[in-house]
RNA sequence: GCGAGGGUGGCGGAAUUUGGUAGACGCACUGGAUUUAGGUUCCAGCGGUUUCGACCGUGGGGGUUCGAGUCCCCCCCCUCGUACCA
């Protein structure tokens, strides 16, 4: 009987989920690994091939430590809240939730299709009421300390899809999600005070074990600068200016200030004679949208407020301009001017001819700006020292003169939580109609979504909840009414704590129980896709910060280890795309070679973390390989297995052993392509050597099942075994038979291979060396030559240099 | 611009941790065997040049070393992220 996983691959998964072989345990003496998956979101369009990628390294990792006699939590579920349900029931009418219900079946189904060994019991999805009950009662924790406020702030208003968009929603002006058109525009809205956690959030990223680039585009995001804050009293009106400059040292060289034309100060200090100008600029900036203010930021724009200021270091007075190239919402929205030394101000001062002067010396500031250390000039009592030593004796004074503090700033803003839709948690919250804003009582959540005719938005910037007039209109026990809150939370907000849900999932008293919490995390490892770098892993080290401060998780980080797969490229090496027609459909795949072969050939393509092409013909290849692999265990004229007790040779017992070392170390380090070329070669050795021997056969059958559990499963049982392989114990190795006791020398001449030697794993150098210079081609390049150096690397090589 | 990662056969990739026979493993290809047949299996070959002794070869150039894909310096190219953050 042939290799056949249409036979196999259905049979093991019907036996793993009816006997629950990967159930994870809570209540456990065995140490505990917690090993996640970012969920998906659950679209139409199925599963493609790049779900299973990150999937199987996990799956490996996951099979890999059970037989490693850990308890594993291995689960899955579905991040289903979002637009596109949402723009298909506009559209189609259809419920967002029987669209998203089709589309998880399916997914659960192509998944389970893949043979990963999730505990199917603790499968969450987002828009369950019992779940996001959870996710409402976490906001309300969030509220209650004071981290959840309404601000009236210019938000991305996208009038193609009604709503707003966060930030990192919106790409080049356009929705990330349609690439419509996105203006700015004021509007009421929940925020979160994640700005609050921005030390530690950028802090506690040091003791974290994630990839370099992932930290450092969470630090950039963060953007924590240290400086100082100044004041700069005006001429005209008895207040201040306050900026903020990460230069200090630079102040002697400050020759005139900006503010952001959004700046309170504008109106006041603007001159008579300025003031239609400055109007004229700030309705201009005001019209602007983000792309259109910095699409023209190549030319700098500017007015003059006719305003002076005293430059507190040396009491000169300079002129304040406005100009859009000062951000309103990043530190105090007004600047000190240095045009000596900030390439920005620079420009500004060459286009409106104001002075520029040097206080650094080391550049040429009629050229450009010179922004690296030298000694202060020009500076007065700093005049001499270095940048750093300057930046910190002018602090100092600062702060002693009361003209300033050392102060940080950060690029991170508070986020914008709410979003105008229909699918999405609503919020537990109930506006008075004296104002006052309400918390829903804890124990009457979930505030569940109702049932509505129409999903479209209603365009005047309210979600289509607010006209259900008998969800939005309540009375409160008081007697007082109120209306409910009818913006819904983003996507983001439920897959911010699904990772603590996993650990506890059928709980109706609490989100999570506190000892099952304190057993399962931190997450040991989890993976995923590298577009969540930034956001979703930075909000949901933000809510895990909260909820660790309020006691309710005991580590201060949620997730250990971060491992970011590759994204699958289309055999033209493009993205994969419909429109280019290059998309792989795992379905097709499963049917043509079997999962197994699927798995494996992923696992084969190249290291997890790299970007890789598609090639069929590679699927090809690695169901050879299990052909190959097959025909060790299995007779397949016959269907008998093929294994006896007979001793194995030396050499099969060593290629084993060495074969069980390296798949354990690399699967530990996830190097699962590695891992896989060398139970290749220990197959083709088998095929080789014929080999029968079940202390052979049976540890092989181990190393295999993880990445081809159907196929472990199937010769294990066919070895004669009842019980599921998945909880044997992994495979030992002994160093002593991972050794070779005759090892092949290359033999060099002034560094040339000019030979090899045969010779005993311990061979003494002097026997080594005599050997080299006997072989003939080696003789023949030392003829006539003398001997200046014999090189001799034990195991490895023999370097004769001559002259 | 800035930041991160990367350039190795016809292709995907090993070896980069620790400087020590570059090209493991697989695909594609070539030849042979078995077979009624093969999108089967098995065996062999497979970086380039070659006077068959050797020479050249890991993006390019230099350096360190007995020895460099690996370490150091300069340059080129590609991918991803980011974009006036004071």
């Amino acid at each position: 009987m042939k290799y056949d996983p249409k036979q196999i691959e259905p049979k093991w998964q019907h036996y793993w989920q009816t006997n629950k072989t990967f159930a994870a345990v809570d209540d456990d003496a065995r140490p505990k690994f917690y090993c996640l998956d970012m969920f998906p979101y659950p679209s139409g369009q199925g599963l493609h091939v790049g779900h299973p990628e990150g999937y199987t390294a996990s799956d490996i990792l996951s099979r890999y430590k059970r037989a490693n006699g850990f308890n594993v939590l291995h689960p899955m579920g579905w991040d289903a809240f979002g637009l596109p349900a949402e723009q298909y029931a506009i559209s189609t009418g259809t419920h967002p939730s029987i669209t998203t219900q089709r589309n998880v079946d399916n997914f659960r189904r192509q998944i389970q299709a893949l043979g990963f060994s999730y505990d199917w019991d603790r499968e969450v999805n987002t828009t369950d009421a019992g779940y996001y009950r959870w996710t409402q009662w976490i906001f309300t924790q969030l509220y209650k300390k004071g981290l959840a406020y309404i601000a009236e702030v210019p938000v991305n208003w996208c009038p193609a899809l009604g709503t707003v968009l966060a930030n990192e929603e919106v790409i080049d002006g356009l929705s990330e999600r349609g690439g419509h058109p996105v203006v700015r525009k004021p509007m009421r809205q929940w925020m979160l005070k994640i700005t609050e956690y921005a030390d530690r959030l950028e802090t506690d990223l040091d003791e974290l074990d994630w990839p370099e680039g992932v930290k450092h585009m969470q630090r950039n995001w963060i953007g924590r600068s240290f400086g100082a804050e100044v004041d700069f009293k005006l001429s005209a009106v008895d207040k201040p200016i306050t900026v903020f400059t990460t230069r200090p040292d630079t102040l002697f060289g400050a020759t005139y200030m900006v503010l952001a034309p959004e700046h309170p100060l504008v109106s006041e200090i603007t001159t008579p004679a300025q003031a239609d100008a400055v109007a004229s600029y700030v309705n201009q900036a005001a019209l602007k949208s983000d792309l259109e203010r910095t699409e023209l930021a190549k030319d700098k724009t500017g007015v003059f407020t006719g305003a002076y200021a005293i430059n507190p270091v040396n009491g000169e007075e300079i002129p304040v301009w406005i100009s859009d190239y000062v951000l309103s919402t990043y530190g105090t929205g007004a600047i000190m001017a240095v045009p000596g030394h900030d390439q920005r101000d620079w420009e500004f001062a060459t286009k409106f001819n104001l002075p520029i002067i040097e206080v650094v010396a080391g550049g040429d500031v009629t050229v450009e700006a010179y922004t690296g250390d030298g000694a202060l000039v020009n500076s007065g009592m700093i005049s001499g020292l270095a940048v750093p030593e300057a930046k910190a004796k002018i602090t100092a004074w600062l702060e002693g003169e009361g003209l300033g503090k050392g102060a940080v700033n950060y690029r991170l803003r508070d986020w914008l939580f709410s979003r105008q839709r229909y699918w999405g948690e609503p919020f537990p919250i109930i506006h008075a109609e004296d104002g006052e804003i309400l918390l829903v009582d804890e124990a009457e959540l979930p505030v569940t979504l109702p049932e509505v005719e129409a999903y479209k938005p209603s365009g005047t910037g309210e979600s289509p909840l607010a006209t259900i007039s008998e969800w939005v209109n309540v009375t409160l026990p008081d007697g007082r009414r109120g209306r409910r809150e009818t913006n819904t939370m983003p996507q983001w907000a439920g897959s911010c704590w699904y990772y603590l849900r996993y650990i506890d999932p059928h709980n109706t008293e609490q989100a999570w129980a506190p000892e099952k919490e304190r057993y399962w995390m931190p997450v040991d490892l989890y993976i995923g896709g590298a577009e969540h770098a930034v956001l979703h892993l930075l909000y949901a080290r933000f809510w895990h910060k909260v909820l660790f401060d309020l006691g309710f998780v005991h580590t201060k980080e949620p997730f250990k280890r971060l491992v970011n797969q590759g994204m699958i490229l289309g055999e033209d090496g493009q993205k994969m795309a419909k429109s280019r027609g290059n998309v792989v459909n795992p379905d097709d795949i499963i049917e043509q070679f079997g999962a197994d072969a699927l798995r494996l050939y992923e696992m084969f393509m190249g290291p997890l973390e790299a970007v890789k092409p598609w090639q069929t013909k590679g699927v090809d290849g690695v169901r050879r390989f299990l052909d190959r692999a097959w025909r060790v265990f299995v007779d397949d004229k016959t269907g008998e297995p093929r294994v006896d007790d007979s001793a194995p040779s030396d050499e099969v017992t060593r290629a084993l052993h060495k074969t069980i070392r390296k798949v354990g170390e690399d699967i530990e380090a996830l190097r699962l392509n590695t891992a896989i070329a060398a139970m290749m070669e220990l197959v083709n050795l088998l095929t080789k050597d014929k080999t029968c021997s079940r202390t052979i056969l049976e540890p092989f059958a181990q190393l295999i099942a993880p990445f081809a559990p159907h196929f472990g499963e199937e010769v294990w049982s066919r070895l004669g075994h009842d019980a599921t392989i998945s909880h044997v114990p992994w495979p030992r190795y002994e160093e002593a038979l991972c050794k070779d006791p005759m090892l092949t020398y290359a033999v060099q001449v002034n560094g040339k291979l000019r030979g090899q030697v045969e010779l005993a794993a311990d061979v003494d150098e002097a026997t080594a060396l005599a050997a080299a210079k006997a072989d003939p081609n080696v003789a023949r390049h030392l003829e006539g030559k003398t001997l200046r150096r014999e090189i001799f690397v034990p195991k490895r090589m023999i370097n004769l240099v001559v002259s």
